[in-house]
DNA sequence: AATGAATGAGACTTCATTCAT
DNA sequence: CATGAATGAAGTCTCATTCAT
């Protein structure tokens, strides 16, 4: 006997997948008021009639998206969770942040988009806040690794750094100077500095 | 009798000021597609028809509280251009974004709303930059004054650190803890600590 | 003791002549539905509600406009009455209504766009059927009195050209040869020709 | 299953043309201002929503039913094209003029109606101007063949003829004359009275 | 599983009309 | 007599959602 059903299972599985995706970019770009479930149809090339038989509404495609954003951001963490040199650490997140960033600022802009949508407001802040604290606490720890002085703050510190660079290359793309920035901060976070 | 010109103008100017301020807090706080006509004119207290006696469209009036934007943020400019001593311009800089913020997130929420309505990005665009620049360039000068390396870059990471902080300030009100944020900030910026 | 009450009148007068005409115009360019109380104000250099001092509503306005029209179509008429020889009689009426055309189609447009609004059809219905009755009758007589056969046909086929060429003229007003098909109606309803 | 390519176009075409002349009629009734999309929703019996499925804008439909107007106008012209013998296709011309507007109004008011709507006066037009000179060439060759003096003037002569009845039958349809006219007007153009 | 035609609530916008001064 | 700010009904248009096939 064919397993039919697993492969009925698969296709389901991808076209979510697509369609999926197809949302988070679109809402990124566009926001959620902004982006219709025909644009999202077209886009995916499906009908809209097929998006409605995989989410139930526009809202809840949505938080699907949210969903989708929290695996993806728990796997940018898990990335350096295995370093365990704290200079290293430090050193691969800064990295990291800037080098994803540069090619894809899909995600931050979804993450602000939704934040400033009442209806999924809730659902958002816990996210962001459940990604904040990841990373607040991850930098909590590297600083403590090191022995720096108040440690908590530094780390809210650095995480300021971060977005704020991210949210100044991400609305000035064109003059921002991304890479001297990077660069600047490696530096100010390196061993050499640091450890003095 | 009908009313003078000076009348007229006066209730024009009343109404036009309090169109424009809802609508600032209306687009702050659910964006700019997420804010009805309707909206604004119910919670303004006037007809829908109104609005459109002052402004010719929802966009127009869009534009006409981002103008209003970039006032109320050149007065914060202005209020401490004045200042001569580098750190004092520094410390008050530093101290006025807080203060500010603390008392009024409507900006910020209505300037990262904006950014990311296409409709309005070309406006908004110009207005950030604008700021941007006003801001790093403030900070450059204080830090060239000062006599620090990297002005340029220096500026750019406090200009980040800043919009950093009030960024998850405002998206996670109630549990960041902002004043020690910024005396932690302050002290990391103060005389004693930069001049050393 | 002033004229005070005269006075009065006179400018009342005046002023209702003048949004009249303005009016007349308007809804002549315009059509009826696409002349905003608005409109006629501006153009008027008034405020809008001095129009409703004058008139109750648009559609009174309206109204008063196709009695202005009433009035300045039977002065047309009345202006060839006096003339007794009927050839001279029918020239001078093909004449004017062609010198008329040439200078002003508004009366053209208005009565056709009146025609066509169903709010006031039938007041407009009257109207036309007087100013066609009466020129189908100007033209019988006319008819009669130079012996031609079928007057009656005659008249309205005179009426069906001058409309006819009218209509052409002035929807086709660049390319139309109004002068050329003036001389040859004349020359067509000429004595010589008649009479043979 | 969703209904095939086939199906799907059928069901485009036929509401398509569902709309499109229902919305003929009504602008011809009421003018293009005067008709709304809810009229002609409700007299199409369909959602308001769907004339938008169909036709971008109100603007857009009435493009489209001048475009119908053009196409059934041209269909006219066809129709007498053929015959070869220059007094049959004068007469036949006339006839069909006379029985198609009889029965069929709708047209002559919708051409004069647009004509007179500034949004559309271009596009009108074009299509007037395309209408008008399709007669006159025709009428032209006609007389031309005939051998009649001034061709073009009389070309000119029969078309305003043909229209002015037209236009005053149709805003006087309970006491105008209309068979009595025709058949006045063949005589006249009768190979006898054309001949001699 | 898939399509897109169809719906209808609600958005933006216009404008005749009213009214305080 | 005169003004234009203010209203609200109604018009154009959009879009999430449903449904027959």
């Amino acid at each position: 006997m064919p397993r039919t059903e697993e492969q009925f299972q698969s296709i389901r599985e991808k076209t979510r997948a697509h369609i999926l995706s197809t949302s988070l970019e679109l809402f990124a770009r566009k926001g959620f008021k902004g982006t219709t479930i025909s644009d999202i149809a077209k886009a995916a090339s499906i009908s809209k009639g097929l998006a409605y038989n995989y989410f139930n509404s526009k809202h809840d495609l949505m938080k699907a998206v949210l969903n989708l954003l929290v695996i993806e951001i728990e796997q940018l963490f898990d990335a350096v969770n295995h370093i365990s040199d704290p200079y290293e650490k430090l050193k691969v997140t800064i990295q990291s942040t800037f080098d994803n960033l540069k090619h894809d600022e899909t995600f931050w802009r979804l993450y602000v988009s939704f934040i400033l949508q009442p209806e999924v407001k809730e659902e958002a802040e816990i996210i962001t806040n459940g990604f904040l604290d990841g990373a607040f606490k991850l930098f909590e720890n590297i600083f403590k690794q090191i022995g720096i002085k108040n440690p908590k703050q530094e780390a809210k510190l650095l995480g300021a750094i971060v977005d704020g660079i991210s949210f100044h290359y991400i609305f000035n793309r064109d003059t921002y100077p991304l890479t001297q920035m990077k660069n600047f901060l490696l530096k100010k976070y390196s061993k050499e500095n640091l450890s003095k």
